[in-house]
DNA sequence: TGACGATATGATGGATTCGTCAATCCATTC
DNA sequence: GAATGGATTGACGAATCCATCATATCGTCA
């Protein structure tokens, strides 16, 4: 029951993952931080993603609610940001983190998979 | 369904953020990456967090789980260690995200605060 | 103004995650 | 080999999150 601006900062920490804890969200932040500018229109996400658009929507507000995304009205178009160029840093060392562990874990399967097949392994 | 070693990109991203999620696991990661060599026993862990074993546990499975630390036994004492320096570095990222962010929303609190009391506001 | 395109919000049932308890496993020491 | 201490697993109600559908808002243009 604390607004982050008192919470200990672990929490918020949690939170803030919890925030990008969809594929869906990923996905919209991986097309922002591509973006010229880190930002594009929603009518750009709709078509990236191929979502419905109440749905697309509905990560979208949870992304503003996580302070990770900014949005502005242009006409009646809305257009979004990344909150911050952090957010970009930070998915792209998640990224280089996962792609280091997943060639470790297709590596130990192949070893694997060289051994003969005792028992049900 | 997929098992990570072959889902895109994204749904692997948003798993890793998933395992993130928790103000606990937050604390047990900062602990260890606060520690000599990124690693300490279960018993240290259960000391800095205050959290009953059993609850403790399941986090630290939930890690393992997502491949963010790995444990190892040596007598009857478990050790758990960062899985790849990486991920004390997205934690450190996250945190100068957030003091930032927060920096900022309370410059907003404080200037809002000026303002005359209208309304229901 | 009123109808329309673009986006956002609300409500709902189904799935996932959380925290607590009891029970179990593993290695040591007597 | 029984007992003990450290750590993990299983089970279950409570809380949270997700996808879908229906409805509402905002700005524009006729």
């Amino acid at each position: 029951m604390f607004s982050d601006l008192e919470a200990p900062l672990y929490e918020i920490k949690a939170n803030l993952f919890k925030g990008l804890a969809h594929p869906v969200r990923i996905r919209v932040l991986e097309i922002l931080a591509a973006s010229p500018g880190q930002s594009c229109p929603v009518s750009a996400l709709l078509e990236g993603t191929g979502l419905e658009a109440s749905h697309l929507s509905q990560h979208l507000a949870t992304l503003r609610r996580h302070r990770v995304v900014t949005s502005s009205r242009a006409a009646n178009a809305v257009t979004y940001s990344l909150a911050h160029p952090m957010v970009a840093e930070l998915l792209a060392i998640a990224r280089t983190f996962l792609l280091d562990t997943l060639a470790d874990s297709r590596e130990q399967l192949a070893a694997a998979r060289q051994l003969p097949a005792v028992g049900a392994r």
